[in-house]
DNA sequence: GTCTATAAGTCGATAGAC
DNA sequence: GTCTATCGACTTATAGAC
């Protein structure tokens, strides 16, 4: 039974991040201001520094913790089959979580130049990680003899810029479902890569 | 013979968009102030508005530069053969136009959130004349029964974006040239439309 | 056409009261 | 933990001298 203080750390501070990240995905990181953070929350624009040790902390940890669920979530649903299937589960999910959390994708795309350069390393790290777990597959369904891919490296590229491209015109209301987004999506790379 | 004259109008101008170019795509225009373009053509800020109305009129017009350039060049290349050449007519063409202007790409997509309304209207519709000659494309082909495209709309902007992306990862001094980049891309793109 | 000087405002971050 | 007040630096854009 916690003592009720009279703060409220543990709620304040998922609601900067989030105030943070809707604002940095509609605006850009630098043409938002630590005054419009905090007024989106309620706060005076000081306070914001008990939860981050300045603005770019702030950006770098948006985009870590983007990308290591991103990884951890894609193990999951990847499994252990054979890589066919393993490629349309990879397909599916990455374009669900990406409907998903349309703000996270962008930022982690659109603010790498904002980062200083040790944080863009790190943050370059986790991408790479995430690319090369395509990359096995692809490697996988090739020496299995069911996919064609004369270049796994280009094709990983391919497939994932071809993949994430949904986050640009996908809207909820549209005419299309997220499932049906992601069947003819998983239609194209099947033939992308096929032998 | 025109007359010399004190001003150098007909050479600044150029330099002052190529300057705000090259700094918007490598910090972001938020990012980017007058006095630092100014500085890198060696004027003081005032100078610039000599050019441009305001920072505003100046990235639209980065933006709808480029996007007309692309649309003329595009409609040249692709010629009036079959869907077939067509469509590889585009891809070799998009490939080689984006690796050779990064920065004109780069910013005609990351700096669209720093567009006021109208001018983003005005920059969307001809990103959507560019795509239209790509669905375009993809119709005739599904109606000369060479192609299997069962949704037009949706596989145009997933090959715009797999093509586009080479922009992230292609370097002049990688291991491809950019013909063999845009080779290993018609390979893909043709088994993702193909019948 | 470019300069200097300036207006009028914003920025990130900190200090200290409560 | 949040506030108010503030520092010093920076911003876009304009005015007027040359």
């Amino acid at each position: 039974m916690a003592r009720t203080q009279g703060s409220h750390s543990h709620v304040t501070g998922p609601r900067i991040r989030q105030a943070a990240l809707r604002l940095f995905a509609r605006h850009g990181y630098a043409a938002v201001s630590m005054r419009q953070i905090a007024s989106e929350v309620g706060l005076q624009a000081g306070a914001l520094y008990n939860y981050t040790p300045d603005k770019q902390a702030l950006l770098l940890s948006l985009m870590t913790g983007h990308l290591e669920d991103l990884l951890a979530r894609s193990a999951r649903a990847e499994g252990t089959g054979p890589a066919e299937a393993r490629l349309e589960a990879f397909v599916r999910f990455h374009i669900a979580y990406h409907l998903d959390r349309p703000d996270e994708v962008f930022i982690a795309y659109m603010e790498l130049r904002n980062l200083e350069p040790d944080h863009f390393a790190q943050v370059e790290a986790l991408r790479r990680r995430y690319e090369d777990r395509l990359e096995a597959i692809l490697a996988a369904g090739r020496d299995e003899g069911v996919f064609d891919v004369p270049d796994t490296k280009i094709a990983t590229l391919a497939v994932i810029a071809m993949l994430t491209g949904v986050t640009t015109w996908y809207r909820p209301a549209g005419r299309l479902s997220a499932d049906a987004v992601a069947g003819l999506y998983w239609d194209m790379v099947r033939k992308t890569v096929a032998a």
